[in-house]
DNA sequence: TTCATAAGGTTACTTTTTGTAACTTACTCT
DNA sequence: AGAGTAAGTTACAAAAAGTAACCTTATGAA
């Protein structure tokens, strides 16, 4: 049982100094492309874009707001700008009056929306015990 | 070929129903478990955190500084006490002169670092192709 | 013909979060 | 007595995010 568990930590180990192992620590950020790419990617925000473009497939700007509740128009603007030029989601804009545009996932973004909703599920499940932990902690 | 995409589009978006359909989306952030957890664990500077950890075992503060490159004292401190307290990670101190802490995954934490490492590693097979789309939208 | 409305933003201004760099603590070694 | 060391903390500056008012373009009602 013990060695099970071992055995997965140097799995893991092994997995992220083929990630990391390589790249001399003191690289700054632009030069870690899988840093910047994620800080873009997995953004709280940008997080729960995708993931309500999964759900619906196709969204307006104002239903995007709706459900990705608390966000400003500012922010979902400059995510959804960032997001497009990353190619996660692509834009389509009608020219009617008034304007309508619609959001949706690229097929890109779609295998990485399925990424995220592995990590999100893992957050259902967990969630719960973090919580514990945390109220444990404020009682210390 | 065409309806595998779809078909996985649309498992993918009843998991997403499972996990938000039920969700009035008109509550606040405080009322949803998932992003508040997901907002402390999946944060840069978290995410790097436990990433070495992973990948070291066990490090302490300084060290742990020099990995996840460009953070500051600060945002180390800040963010070390708050991973703490979700059970990610425990604090070892030593009463040696000077001080000697280390820092180390729990099992909990263990375990997210191998979800973690799944995105990770999705980053770094894709980040040469996010790093072209951007690129090609900045000529647009 | 003037006015209200509607979607999808943008802008100016405020508040919060981060970053920077100097300082602290407590003991040991010179 | 003074320097050095690890693990932070603190005060102040810079950047990011939140807020709310405003813009555009055309349609239909008053």
């Amino acid at each position: 049982m013990e060695t099970v568990v071992e055995n997965q930590k140097i799995r893991t180990a092994k997995k992220l100094e083929k990630m990391f192992g390589h790249i001399d620590y003191k690289n700054p950020p632009e030069l870690c492309p899988v840093r910047d790419v994620m800080s873009v990617a997995s953004d709280q925000w940008s997080t729960l874009i995708l993931l309500w473009l999964g759900f619906f497939h196709v969204l307006r700007f104002n239903k995007l707001k709706k459900y990705v509740y608390g966000i400003s128009n500012k922010v979902l603007s400059q995510r959804l700008k960032v997001l497009e030029a990353d190619g996660y989601l692509k834009r389509k804009a009608y020219k009617e009056v008034p304007i309508r545009v619609e959001y949706s996932l690229t097929e890109f973004g779609q295998t990485y929306v399925e990424k995220l909703l592995e990590l999100t599920e893992w957050m259902q499940t967990n969630s719960p015990k973090v919580l514990a932990n945390r109220e444990k902690y404020g009682l210390l």
